[in-house]
DNA sequence: GTTGCTTATACTC
DNA sequence: TTCTGACGCATTCGG
DNA sequence: CCGAATGCGTCAGAAGAGTATAAGCAAC
């Protein structure tokens, strides 16, 4: 299949909001793919190379040659170059894969270049992503969407299940099964304000686990081979020895297990978030590394032990058989629930020992892969401040035209000067957005590059998950998931927060 | 040639 | 990771 | 009874914080 005519489709999806027309588009792409293209057809209309990493970012995408006159690139080839791309290491592979970028964009046509660039850097923004892919797919082969939802989850990708589609049809698609060193789309929990909340969404009993604020692992075993995978199902195994060893030691040989690793520090509280995610990013001298911060597995879930598939059981179930297969220190604390009270407690408790929070998880649910709905619900507790706004930067996209990202500052009570602690463009509605540009740029007092900055006068509460350790930042402190909840219009910035009772989250027993 | 700093990329939450 | 807004579908309301 | 209004689930897209690593480059 010629390139052109995803770029033409891709166009098509970003001039229609309706996602039946979209579906439709999608489809007749999808029925004209071969065997061969399928693959990359799906990860292209989804929005994504096959390649994980290129090592292409916006740096070598800057000067890009003049586009071709006449499209001749075929999807195959784009695929090939963006496979030797990412091949590239070493001395002079900078210079090499810049080369290989121009090459291959050189023969691209004006839309084809969108959309490479699009891919690259995922953001082809055409309002299309896997699940309107999955509906399109569903429709192209005239199978219900749900057996393609499914199938993707258990490969881990659309792209995946497209394949084992189009080769062996509706009979292999639904016979696509959970296979020990195949990583699934691991299931996301919605989030709620606050038990009420949640509960409503999730419906009672359940099960409230203590949230762990470290990386989320999914772990196969299958006897001695041990294999780890992330949240992206990127696979880290080689850099958590200590939970490979921990699966190894277990009597039942085959397993899928879903958790999180955690460190603790010497007073027995959870280690920061920072902690964690540097041990588990690393990957040179790791034995040095384990030593000095060694990590903990608790698992929260289990969908397969020996020949048992627990997909489709209800958590009840699983939790039965977590208790079977693994030992109480390997699994995460939990209390079951009937009602409200007690999820409230546990919450308070979870809280008080300096976890990040719980989350609540139906009894009856199945592990719903990849989906965000209400069989897991996340309830954390939410801070406010009220801090400074020093400047605000132009919006992109459907914010273009609009000061979006917010420059957020707390006051240092000695010296009275703004000490700024992180941005935040989450919380403002249209209205909110409209507003605040017309009021910086009366407030403006010099601009930098995408920048304005105003007068410090404004004040906006705003919420976050809680702090974190900073060398960006003067204050030594950032805020973590920073959200506008309003404006002060009664407050002044003499009256905003100080660094000092910013810091006080930190210091928190 | 080695060392140390900077930049770009890719990943976690 | 958080949040807002738009779409599509099902249910309820009003003349 | 049928079209309009409303509610809800799902999806897309706006962009934050940190950390590690590889390659490039300047200074010794």
């Amino acid at each position: 299949m010629l390139l052109v005519r995803i770029a033409e489709t891709s166009a098509a999806l970003a001039a229609t909001p309706s996602r039946n027309v979209k579906r439709d588009l999608i489809a007749g792409v999808l029925s004209e793919a071969t065997a061969e293209d399928i693959e990359i057809v799906i990860s292209y209309l989804s929005g994504r190379l096959r390649q994980r990493r290129t090592g292409v970012g916006w740096r070598s995408l800057l000067d890009l040659p003049v586009a071709a006159a006449e499209a001749t690139l075929t999807v195959a080839e784009a695929d090939r170059a963006f496979e030797l791309i990412a091949d590239l290491s070493g001395a002079g592979s900078t210079r090499a894969r810049v080369s290989a970028v121009v090459e291959l964009f050189g023969r691209a046509t004006d839309s084809e270049q969108m959309l490479l660039r699009g891919l690259v850097f995922e953001e082809l923004r055409q309002g299309a992503l896997d699940s309107l892919v999955q509906e399109g797919l569903a429709l192209a082969t005239d199978v219900p969407v749900a057996a393609v939802r499914r199938a993707a989850m258990l490969l881990g990708s659309t792209a995946a299940a497209g394949v084992v589609l189009r080769r062996g049809g509706v009979d292999a698609l639904t016979a696509v099964g959970l296979t020990l060193g195949v990583p699934v789309l691991p299931m996301l929990a919605a989030s709620a304000p606050d038990t009420g909340a949640a509960v409503d969404k999730s419906g009672l009993p359940v099960a409230v686990d203590f949230k762990l604020d470290g990386i989320r692992v999914q772990v196969h075993r299958d006897g001695d081979v041990v294999s780890i995978y992330t949240r992206s199902l990127e696979e880290i195994t080689d850099r958590l020895p200590e939970v490979v060893s921990a699966v190894r030691s277990l009597a039942e040989p085959q397993l899928v297990l879903d958790g999180e690793v955690l460190a603790f520090r010497v007073d027995g509280r959870p280690e920061a978030f920072q902690v964690i995610a540097s041990r588990t990013a690393s990957q040179v001298d790791v034995a040095a590394q384990a030593a000095r911060t060694p990590l903990s597995v608790f698992f929260f879930d289990l969908l397969r032990a020996g020949d048992r598939d627990l997909l489709d059981a209800p958590l009840a179930q699983r939790i039965e058989v977590m208790a079977e297969v693994l030992p109480p220190s390997m699994i995460v604390p939990r209390v079951l629930a009937e009602d409200e009270a007690t999820v409230g407690s546990v919450f308070a408790d979870a809280v008080s020992r300096g976890y990040e929070g719980v989350v609540i998880k139906n009894v009856t649910a199945g592990y719903a892969a990849g989906r965000r709905d209400a069989g897991w619900v996340k309830i954390k507790p939410r801070h406010t401040f009220d801090l400074v706004v020093t400047a605000a930067e132009w919006g992109h996209g459907r914010r273009t035209g609009l000061l979006s990202n917010l420059h957020l500052a707390a006051r240092d009570p000695g010296t009275g000067e703004l000490i700024m602690l992180g941005k935040t463009f989450k919380g403002l509605t249209d209205e909110l957005l409209r507003w605040q540009t017309d009021r910086f740029l009366e407030l403006e007092t010099r601009r930098t590059a995408g920048t304005v900055h105003v007068r410090p006068q404004l004040v906006v509460e705003i919420a976050c998950d809680g702090i974190q350790r900073s060398s960006r930042y003067p204050g030594g402190i950032a805020l973590r998931f920073a959200r506008v909840l309003r404006y002060r219009d009664d407050k002044s910035p003499s009256e905003a927060d100080t660094i000092d009772q910013v810091r006080l989250l930190a210091n928190t027993p």
